[in-house]
DNA sequence: CGCGTTCTTGACTGCTTTCAAAGATGGTGG
DNA sequence: CCACCATCTTTGAAAGCAGTCAAGAACGCG
C-alpha cells in the first residue's frame, strides 16, 4: 500500500486505479475527482476472505484500490480452478443488467481496498471514465481468452513464462511495481491450481528455469532474469503488437 | 436454416436470435420490430471465411442468425486454440469503446447469417433488448470461465462429455435443435484444438465414451445416449443452478 | 471412379501426476 | 532467543494420461 501521510485514514490511495484507468482513457480533472470521491466510502477485506460468492446478487461495481484478488470455481471431488488474478486498478462487476449475479467466487489473496466505482451515467460528464470502463472490460476478456489458449496450448513452462510476464506487465501498468521484479502473494499450489498443473510439478518448473537463469518464482517474489529469453519462448512481443 | 417462404430472399429468420433473446430477458413488440429490422440487413458469409481479423476495428455489434462460427488464436508455432463458439442467437462484437478492436479471429464454421445487433440507445424504448445483451455479455463471460475450468482441471472425456452438454444446452435454447441430437459442423482436428487436445485422442476417447452408450460424436452429428450418466459424469446439474 | 479430407489404429515416447516423506520457512509464545 | 508448530517447498520413484509418428481405412464429393 502507497502512503498519502494525512489523509490515509479517511480515504485510502487511488494511484494504482489512476495510473492504470489513465492508461486506457485520458481521464478529465472530473473523472481524477470522481475517482478521490468514491474512495472515500472504500473498505478493507482481509486475505483470504471471500469478497463475493457464486450466485450473489451485485450491488455496484467497484474498484480494487490495492491488493490482489482471485476469482475460482471448484468442482465437487475438490479440484480447484483459479480463474483470473484481479490487480490493483481492476473493475469488480461491471455490468449492466438490471439483476446481476456473481458467475465465480472471488476471495481475497492479500488484503484488499475497494470502493464503488463511480457511475460515469449519474455524473455530469465522465466520459474519459465510461470509456476507460469500457477498455477496461475488453481488457479483463483478452485475459481470459489468454487464460484459454496458455490451458490449451502451452506447456507447463511456457504458462509459468507467460503468466509472469503478463501480470508484471499488468502491475506496471497500474504503477504498482516494475514488470521484471514483484511481490508474488501466490504459494505454489495456487499457481499450479491457475495453470492447470499440479504444485509438485510447478515446483519442478520453477527450479528448472532457475537453473536455466530464465526467471525466479521464489519466497513471495517473482524476478525475470532473462527478459529476452523469456519473451522469445512464448512469444511475448506478437501479442504486445496485438494490444 | 429455417424457412420463411415468401421474404427469405429479402430479410432471414430471426427465429434463432428472438428465440435465445427473449430466453434472456422480456422482450417487447418494439424489440421484436427492431430485429426484424436490422435483419434486412443481414449478410451471409460463406463456411471457413474469416469474418473479423485479430486487430480489425470494430465497426458495429453484431448477431449471429444462423450458422456456426468460432474464434480461435494461433501460435507461432502453428498450434492452435479455439476460444470460444458462436451459435444463432449469439451477439459479436459488442462494447461500448470508442474506437474497439477486435481481440480475435473469427471464422465461419458453416455458412453464417449475421445482420447489425439494433441499438437500444437510438431506440425510443429497446430496454428488453438492452438487457438480453447485458444478459447475453454476462453468459458469454460465463462460457469462457468454463472454458478456463475444462481446459485446466478436466480429463480429456470429461472436456467433451462437459462441451458436448453445453453447446446441446445452447443451441436448445436458441430453438435450434434438441439439447441431445444437433449437427456438429466440427471435425476432429478442431474439437482437439478447442478442448486442449490432439485429434488422434479426441477420437479415442469419443469412440470410447460410445461404446461406453455415453454419446455418440460422429459423422457430424452430436447425440447423448445417456443423459444422465454424462451429467453426473461433469457434474452438471450443479452448473444449471448456478446459472 | 478417383482424389482429398477425415477418421481409425498401433506402437512408442514423454510430460505430468501421484504418493509419500523429508526439508525449509516463518510466525508465535515461552 | 529459542523451541515449536503449521505451512510451504523440495525430492524421488513409479504410474498414467495424452502426445507423436506413421500408415491404412473410410468417407464424401465432383
Amino acid at each position: 500500500m502507497s502512503s498519502r501521510p494525512a489523509l490515509l485514514a479517511l480515504s485510502p490511495s487511488v494511484d494504482f486505479a489512476l495510473t492504470r484507468l489513465s492508461g486506457l482513457a485520458a481521464l478529465g480533472p472530473d473523472d481524477e475527482a470522481a475517482l478521490h470521491e468514491a474512495a472515500q466510502a472504500f473498505s478493507v477485506i482481509p486475505a483470504r476472505r471471500e469478497i463475493l460468492k457464486e450466485g450473489d446478487p451485485i450491488r455496484q461495481a467497484r474498484i480494487l484500490l490495492d491488493g490482489w484478488a482471485y476469482r475460482s470455481r471448484i468442482l465437487p471431488d475438490g479440484r480447484r480452478q483459479i480463474l483470473h488474478i484481479l490487480l490493483p486498478g481492476d473493475l469488480v462487476g461491471m455490468c449492466h443488467q438490471s439483476t446481476p449475479v456473481a458467475l465465480t467466487t472471488m476471495t481475497a489473496l492479500t488484503d484488499v481496498v475497494m470502493c464503488p466505482a463511480p457511475d460515469p451515467c449519474t455524473m455530469g460528464k465522465g466520459e474519459g471514465l465510461a470509456e476507460a470502463y469500457a477498455a477496461s472490460r475488453m481488457l479483463e476478456e483478452k485475459h481470459l481468452l489468454h487464460q484459454i489458449t496458455r490451458l490449451g496450448r502451452m506447456s507447463a513452462s511456457e504458462r509459468i513464462v507467460d503468466w509472469v510476464l503478463e501480470t508484471g506487465e499488468r502491475l506496471a501498468a497500474a504503477g504498482v511495481a516494475p514488470a521484471d521484479d514483484f511481490a508474488l502473494p501466490l504459494i505454489q499450489e495456487m499457481i499450479g491450481d491457475m495453470l492447470g498443473l499440479t504444485s509438485v510439478h510447478v515446483n519442478r518448473m520453477v527450479q528448472a528455469m532457475l537453473r536455466d537463469g530464465l526467471l525466479r518464482v521464489r519466497g513471495g517474489r517473482a524476478t525475470v532474469l532473462d527478459r529476452k529469453r523469456c519473451e522469445q519462448l512464448v512469444d511475448y512481443t506478437r501479442r504486445r503488437f496485438a494490444r
